[in-house]
DNA sequence: GTGGTCTAGACCACA
DNA sequence: GTGGTCTAGACCACT
């Protein structure tokens, strides 16, 4: 699951990784994240590293972290929040994205295809369309 | 245009701005950027820098190098090429993208439409709907 | 080893002796390279030109640089890979410098000769004859 | 048949078809080359870098420039001669090149076989074999 | 301690 | 005038 000897940062595979998990419904909100020293020994690396990306997902608001229960996922996420869109600069980093996809040649419609798979297979709240 | 606090390298962004710029239509096949000594004392940077992005881009195949009239856009680039494509984790990049948006609570048919705006107003290739 | 006055560029010469050491066996695929300040210091150059070195054989798929562990020969290397094998032109190459041998009068049989002893000598894959 | 976009330098190209053409037997020993100027023209480049080809060769020993008959081939080219073996360190160059196909994969009958096809579509001397 | 980035200045090759 | 190379030193990111 994580390519340690990739250009990406360990912590930040593992921030992926997490995000995806929620994104997915794998992890629900709320629901409690493996302990750092736990995830660590699992994948084999410095707990350092593991703790680098709970971090990470604190400050982005996308985890808590208790300091009896260990980290949890925030009950409020994939809620629309100001707080969460803020610092994102998402449609820039989408821009970029698909600026390079379109260089390389690769069809809009294979794009928006993709795009709309990936979307559709998140499972989406109850209040998706209100 | 640059952020010189980012923790995305400059040479990255440069980079990133080139390709968005060509995706644009501002930057044409075949076209000439600047010299890399030119756009480093325009971006206020050191030239090695800028020769650092220009390398990036020419490994990519995007650009052309050529000894007395500098740096130009690739002809061929914007045709599908096996090669291009072949660099491309695209489907990998895009999903983590999305599922970070998905968990910020961005609703779907947001992001979709912003693709699709994003991907409508490039210009496109000619051969894009054979 | 290096010849600090050659035309060939310092890094480029790094990187052949590297490819040399892979194909003789005295580096085996997943043996580790020394770091660059370290073999910066033991030719005494500066660490950059190594680090030069070092990026064009990972860009090459030769050698994989680990953040922690430094650079390692790629433990898949001289496995026939495709990617590997495109960024060939090596006919032409080879063919350049096969012509220039015979110009300057040197017998074809002694180049088949040299060329033979020198491919026999490196250890070659198990899977060379299947 | 010059690629202007190319790393290599033009008037390197310019040399190794020249060298080419003469293992081929295109041009005879003895034999005139083009003038600068006129070979300029063909080529569409400036007659200084033609002349750079012409000095390069001249000084590897492979043509002889006159001042009223121009540029010819010598006439004792591909015969065996310490000088023009001299200077070649051919084997170095040749192993540089073989340790780099073994690594990329290569198969060295492949190689070797290659070598034999373009050795033995050379011309070749009545006194090649004595 | 490892590699990566940026800056800076000098020199060279090429066209 | 163009890019390419090498050197040098400082700072940062990662593990």
């Amino acid at each position: 699951m994580l390519d340690l000897d990739s250009e990406v940062p360990i912590y930040q595979q593992i921030r992926d990784r997490v995000v995806e998990a929620i994104a997915e419904g794998a992890l629900a909100p709320g629901a409690g994240l493996p302990s750092t020293r736990q995830m660590a020994v699992d994948l084999a690396i410095n707990f350092h590293t593991v703790n680098k990306a709970y971090d990470l997902l604190r400050r982005e608001g996308i985890i808590r972290i208790n300091r009896k229960s260990g980290a949890v996922v925030r009950p409020d996420v994939k809620r629309p929040s100001d707080e969460l869109r803020a610092g994102a600069d998402w449609e820039a980093r989408m821009r970029t994205l698909l600026a390079e996809l379109d260089v390389r040649g690769i069809p809009k419609e294979e794009v928006k295809g993709h795009v709309a798979a990936v979307l559709d297979a998140f499972p989406g709240r109850e209040d998706e369309h209100p």
